[in-house]
DNA sequence: CATAGATGTTTACATTGTAAACATATCTAA
DNA sequence: TTAGATATGTTTACAATGTAAACATCTATG
């Protein structure tokens, strides 16, 4: 039997992940400032209190789901970058647009990852899952320096240049401070574009 | 007589400000998610119910603050192109470096005004305050470009990206997400700089 | 000076986070 | 197998919060 089913009808059998889906879910209607973990329960089809066999409380449920936001955006950072197999610039450009795509989709899970916007204990678990997406793009930068197309500098100084833009132009969209159509994806494409390429080659002559 | 001092006992003289002067000092106790109406009332003296004379609740007290934070940020990045008269790469040098200091020493503040964390009923104000800081930027790029020293293209297009990097430099230092001391001006500043430096010549060789 | 409007207070209530006490299912060891 | 021990739910309780409504007091305007 699957532990994902355990339909006694008392206990859930798979709760702590049905909580998760459940909070992704509400995050999205609520937004960040609004979500509540009595109505998470509530979705999930359990009492209010059930959360905390699971979380230790609705901070720890928050930080669940950030973690899982930056094991996203890790992995659609490398899928992006491994589409594009020699041109390491290219390859810088489809994890902007990877990056950016991912904010504009779920601008509430990206707010909850970096808007500060609850209670954080210091998770380690989650600055280490941030760290770790961070290094998605550092190894882009290293095998473009290697490959002599990045100035021959410490990998991890020219990557925070590009985390930094894309991650701004991710915020700032999240936030619609950029007056651009989000459903336009061309339109999206392009200036994520256009960003990354002033990026690479500099907005001096 | 101040208008700031009705001093009758019953009615406050100048509640607004004082509402958000309290605003300001608690959100950088409490942090954005845990910012109290109640607590901004009694920490300027009035009952809870209060602030509902000068907001329409507490969304509206915290659009405020943000608006207040824009403009802020505005006059910060003005003073500090200011500052440098006749180099448009520095001014745009000092700007980033004026952003970032506001976001450092502000950390709350500049979640609460990019942060998302709470419902924005889309402030029309708010948006406007933003786009004027946006605004600075794209002053500074324009005299840049007229000198000949940026490229010559949209001066929006240019300032998107200088106020995405900056921008998102701001968001990832306020939320510890770089791995540098904050107090450590010297390092922060040359940090700043660095970025700066790599967004103006381009991360390529 | 009366009185209307502005500005504060008190009271009330629903929602929320969280703890404690209780209930039931599952697991483990004899 | 079966009796606890443990894990995982539920119910109850309570304090804090946002907000509305009713009430009180000050200020300003005729």
């Amino acid at each position: 039997m699957p532990a994902s089913t355990s339909q006694s009808g008392y206990h859930h059998g798979d709760l702590r992940n049905a909580l998760l889906a459940a909070g992704e879910q509400l995050l999205v209607k609520r937004g960040v400032g609004a979500l509540s973990l009595r109505e998470v329960a509530k979705f999930a089809g359990v009492s209010h209190a059930a959360p905390y066999r699971h979380f230790k409380g609705k901070a720890a449920l928050m930080c669940a789901l950030a973690q899982s936001g930056f094991d996203r955006l890790r992995s659609d950072i490398r899928a992006a970058a491994e589409k594009i197999p020699y041109d390491p610039e290219q390859k810088l450009v489809e994890a902007g647009v990877a990056y950016v795509h991912l904010a504009v989709r779920n601008p509430e899970l990206i707010q909850l990852m970096f808007g500060g916007g609850f209670e954080q204990p210091d998770d380690l678990d989650l600055k280490q899952a941030s760290m770790t997406a961070f290094e998605a793009l550092v190894d882009i930068i290293s095998t473009g320096i290697e490959a002599g197309v990045f100035r021959d500098r410490d990998p991890r100084e020219l990557a925070l240049v590009a985390w930094t833009s894309m991650h701004g132009m991710a915020m700032l969209l999240a936030a619609r401070l950029i007056g651009i159509n989000l459903d336009d994806e061309e339109a999206l494409d392009g200036l994520v574009r256009s960003v990354a390429q002033n990026v690479i080659y500099g907005i001096s002559r």
